[in-house]
DNA sequence: CACCTCAATGCAATCGATTACAGCTGAGTT
DNA sequence: AACTCAGCTGTAATCGATTGCATTGAGGTG
């Protein structure tokens, strides 16, 4: 269906093919006049490049590929959002692939995007080892950045939050709301974030001595209804603790409507917290105390790797990056303000 | 980076390049011996076909675009995430974007899936009457579905549900709920879907004699926002009426919230419905009464509108379907139950 | 006027896979 | 033994845009 090419816009102007070429990508030098009879031609005409000989030719296609765990996670759709408009800045598009949690459709998707010649690619790593071969494999063909998550050993560039800085505010708030026991509610160690943020939780939990009972951290999957799950199996073993740190605000939206359900009051006997501050966290009642993960600045920075990646080629593929940027927590109901300061010793 | 071509495996394995291709596309004869020879080569070499330059040869990239409104609207997620499944058993890949509900970028997301030469594009067009021009150029040049909305005046396939039969299920509901008033929000008229739903809306709360004040339609934007800055409006302008028929979840949410902030019980003193039955109209609180909107199905015939449409080519671009699909009421919380049975005449 | 310079333009190769057509081989036929 | 034919395999053209190199011609110089 592709009909105009650019023979047909040569002919009509009556130059050669390469002088169209030359004019459409502004090349090399064209005079004036023949600029013009050759944008008339071709907008006479309706041409518009084939994409695809382009890419052939160029070998690059200015489409930079993403994977994401799970399209319909809202974090990640925000993430995407944000890569998209970053990548729209520079010209390049999004060519957007869901893993859906299985390191096997998404190595599919990686070799996927990588055969079809994209500049680079940006992946949330679904599984924090068995994701490894396919992602270093493809990192070692052409520019890629891990997002959030990362993969356990891959020498790659990478872009998120500190979780453990971030865990340490949740805590300091927690414990300042009175706290003095805690559950963690996360996915499975194997993904990075729950093991970073579970990490963070400990480290402060044991600082602050707020008490943590083995039996008390539950692990599951990143959903509203592992969340739900959880807190039916901690009041079914013996109660709820003063707070569930919960690894991301589907688990923690989950977890409130759970402990409505079974009768605890939000915040007033549980102190509920989520993470990544998805819209609906604003919106659940109670509104969810979080931590806002710095969604456009994670893009913009990808991106930025992404581009300094492919001028530096395979030349000098320098060490890689590590960007780790601060987090803020947001205070919303679900958990108490500070209240009398708490005795310290 | 894409480094092996068919001329090494055909070196490697002692023959041409034709017959390389033969073996990798199954096409034409090759006698045993070869074919376990090439095989053999293009694994050692890890050889991988380049589909940038198949496309062009072919003119057939096994992609499929799609263009949505907004990604951040969790129900074209969840479409989304169908439709990739449904494409992902014919072997397709699918090209997402967004529009960001501007018919302008929209636009250049059109042309540049057609100029990447994509078999087919899937669309839920972002404006009624503005995104027209893209969409009809669009699909005068590859097969094309809409997808949920519609551009008004165009003729390609369409796939969605019947919006006036779900409203007249919720109008249905309500009235059993004792609703003898109801207010309207939703987005402009200019969406095919607030169009629709409004047109439903209107003609049973007539059947049913449901009041609606004029000045009790609302329309703004498919967003929480919107929701509750429309319950603010009613509130300041004279109070609410009996329930609240909003044209999707998100609006039904935001309203669900502002009815609460103002003092408003749901659904004591005011019920809320609203469309599309995302995964958080049940985590609200209360649980949101919707309509349920059967993605798998939509995305499933729309998939197969496509490749039926990319089959019959030119020759005979028969006439266009239109698929509508029966959604269903889901009733939750923000609704009565049916009391006893109120009085008609 | 012969010759040189340099900008503008054209020619043709190239990217990698596919495929129409031609050529080859060997078994089967007469 | 000559011939036919089927079945493989190779040669080369093709998809459309880009680009190194060659060519052209205008303008300048001695």
């Amino acid at each position: 269906m592709q009909r105009v090419t650019i023979a047909q816009v040569a002919e009509r102007a009556g130059v050669s093919t390469a002088t169209v070429s030359r004019v459409l990508s502004r090349r090399g030098k064209v005079s004036a006049a023949v600029e013009r009879k050759v944008r008339r031609a071709a907008d006479d005409l309706g041409y518009q490049v084939n994409v695809i000989a382009r890419a052939l030719r160029n070998s690059r296609t200015d489409t930079v590929g993403m994977v994401v765990p799970s399209i319909t996670n809202p974090f990640f759709t925000s993430l995407v959002e944000s890569v998209e408009h970053a990548l729209g800045k520079e010209g390049k598009e999004l060519f957007l692939c869901d893993a859906r949690s299985d390191p096997r459709i998404e190595a599919r998707r990686l070799a996927s995007l990588a055969a079809r010649n994209v500049d680079g690619i940006i992946v949330s790593p679904s599984h924090g080892v068995d994701s490894r071969p396919a992602v270093q494999q493809t990192a070692d063909r052409l520019p890629l950045v891990q997002l959030d998550r990362f993969v356990d050993g891959t020498t790659t560039d990478w872009v998120g939050v500190d979780d453990v800085a971030a865990m340490r505010q949740v805590m300091d708030h927690l414990h300042e709301g009175g706290a003095r026991s805690a559950a963690f509610i996360g996915s499975l160690m194997t993904h990075s974030s729950t093991e970073q943020r579970f990490a963070g939780f400990r480290r402060r939990a044991e600082e602050l001595n707020i008490e943590v009972k083995p039996d008390q951290v539950l692990l599951g999957d990143y959903s509203v209804e592992w969340g739900e799950a959880a807190v039916a199996r901690l009041v079914a073993e013996g109660g709820l603790p003063d707070a569930l740190v919960c690894a991301d605000d589907l688990i923690a939206l989950g977890a409130t409507r759970a402990c409505r359900a079974h009768g605890f009051a939000v915040p007033r006997q549980v102190q509920v917290t989520g993470y990544d501050d998805i819209e609906f966290s604003r919106l659940a009642e109670p509104a969810l105390t979080t931590v806002h993960q710095p969604r456009d600045r994670i893009a913009a920075e990808a991106v930025r790797l992404l581009a300094a990646a492919s001028l530096a080629k395979d030349a000098e593929r320098g060490p890689h990056a590590r960007i780790s940027l601060v987090p803020t927590l947001v205070v919303r109901d679900s958990t108490r303000a500070a209240q009398t300061p708490p005795d310290r010793i």
